[in-house]
DNA sequence: TTGAAAGCGATACCAG
DNA sequence: CTGGTATCGCTTTCAA
């Protein structure tokens, strides 16, 4: 550990005890003014002279010597890895607006390069009284009991699949697949192409993208290929130069940005779309109604935004419920014209 | 305040003194170990206890105790807004990188719907070592006090402009007008249309984009025109179909996705990018080489990724130095097919 | 080489 | 109505 120097510059930050000696009452008197406490009565003119003195000092209660004596913190850790794409952040805004209205600190703790036992130790080491685990972040069932060991009244994934011990909140990415397949075969298409990002951190995302989209293939008999892709210009250019050999009437591009450099490619390549093959991506986002042809997409709706504060609460209240697991994810696939 | 209830399956949380229990040692030995002190020597077979019955109690240290007790945090505290623009995540990324590895806790607290001065309040009460604020968080004189006499030993703004009492990293987001205009100017283009975007939260790098536009071309008498779009399809459209009254020769898209959204828009009505009108952006992003004609744009670097957290580091030990201001953005025009 | 004990800041009991 | 005080988990000085 480095140490810290002690006296260069000491700001001084003020205690609640420098607040009660100002103000010429006792520590326990300022706790009491400053959280409103009702099940005792001060005077109104103490509690004017505890006040003026705390905002005098610039007064700012420390949050940690607080959960220290409390026992608990108001910490709802969520990590993140990388930026969270466009569904998703609407979903984490919704959610800590609910959480902060419901006196919680939002934490987010950023996870890039930690190993999943470390990062759960890392966690813990904050004593969050909850913990929101979004998707592209592991949780293995052993952090999971790291997590509940160390007090955390409430862990929550959203993912793939339910982690065990904790409570689940399921995306099954698989419905993804599966929706955009079912469009495509809706439409006449056999032959099928399933894009596959090789970006690090994508894998738990598009593997089981991939899955749904085999199931959905599987009933029909009709044929699925996974299509490894870079997100460089290059990679797609590769892509589409070998495009009439692997003969494939629709691909499923993983997601509309994905999709828009693979059309951009195939188009390039003399492809047409979709009278040779089909495309199809995933977001809905605005781009997508931008390229020409218009893209059509798999459109992602996740129930329970607001909800989701409450339910945390109420675990945090009533804890060692059964871990519950509640699917999350709705799919629905939009046709425009590139399918 | 909520209470808590006491009772209900409290699952009992290891603290040091259990562990010292169970290696049959004190507190004291078992803080030693676990921080590997080398001021004082324990024999290797204490210390494999001590190890044994932390890891068998799952023990995971308590870093409010730890730092109230030290005195200071390790929490380096970055506040975040809506979601970080490309050329910022990166920088985030690898500065978190940086901190970690100096052994620093990153913490990024989210903002939405908070007052300056609450929030500022809100951050202090984490009792953060150092506070990072990026472009778009607002940070008053009066925040910085706050959080220097809460004990934060660095404040380190990122933004358009220098915060008076804070170290300041200076993003001038006019020198990106500055470039985009400037590429149109040398292209010949006079009349330079400038795209606002309407969305909330943008105007902190959209107005001074603007004032660097005009400041580029007051020197040469070339006109400029601020126009206000929402990133919608609908709103791209009606600014298209006046867009032959607005007599424009260039435009300047304020970023690449706003200039993918416009470019289309102009083109639907029949105006010939870059014949009628050139069309520049900002960000470099990969989908501007995708569309026809591929999207010139402003390329931003940050300067200064890694070093800041060696920074940080150094003001965090020899705190009180005269605030220092350093400009961090470099950027540079890239002329491609759009210009 | 190890242990006892003080104390960081805030809160909540119990007396006065 | 207000004040003294024990306590949360941890580190560190001082003694043994």
């Amino acid at each position: 550990m480095s140490q810290l120097p002690k006296q260069p510059a000491e700001v001084s930050v003020p205690t609640s005890a420098d607040v009660a000696r100002l103000a010429g009452v006792s520590r326990a008197t300022v706790s009491y003014v400053l959280n409103n406490n009702s099940t005792v009565r001060i005077s109104e003119p103490t509690r004017r002279r505890v006040r003026e003195a705390a905002l005098q000092l610039g007064y700012v209660p420390h949050a940690a010597a607080r959960s220290l004596r409390a026992g608990h913190s108001r910490v709802v850790l969520l990590p993140t890895g990388r930026l969270p794409e466009e569904p998703l952040h609407h979903f984490f805004q919704e959610l800590q607006a609910g959480l902060r209205g419901l006196d919680y600190t939002v934490v987010q703790y950023g996870n890039a390069g930690l190993a999943a036992d470390e990062s759960a130790r890392a966690w813990a080491e904050l004593r969050p009284v909850a913990v929101v685990v979004p998707p592209g972040i592991t949780l293995s069932p052993h952090g999971t009991e790291v997590l509940i060991r160390s007090g955390a009244r409430a862990v929550i994934t959203l993912g793939p699949e339910p982690v065990p011990g904790a409570h689940g909140l399921v995306m099954d990415q698989r419905l993804v697949g599966g929706s955009a397949v079912e469009h495509l075969l809706a439409r006449g298409r056999r032959r099928i192409g399933v894009v596959m990002p090789q970006e690090p951190g994508l894998a738990s995302f598009s593997e089981p993208r991939l899955a749904g989209a085999r199931r959905a293939a599987e009933r029909t008999g009709a044929h699925v290929r996974p299509l490894p892709l870079h997100y460089e210009e290059q990679s797609a250019t590769r892509l589409a130069e070998r495009w009439r050999d692997l003969r494939l009437d629709a691909v499923f591009a993983y997601n509309d940005a994905y999709a828009m450099l693979l059309m951009r490619a195939l188009q390039d390549a003399g492809i047409d779309i979709p009278g040779d093959t089909a495309l199809v991506g995933a977001d809905d986002l605005l781009l997508g109604r931008l390229l020409r042809p218009r893209l059509s997409t798999v459109r992602m709706e996740l129930a329970i935004p607001q909800p989701l504060a409450e339910t945390i609460d109420r675990l945090v209240h009533h804890p060692g419920s059964a871990p519950e697991h509640h699917d999350l994810l709705r799919t629905s696939a939009v046709h425009r014209e590139s399918s």
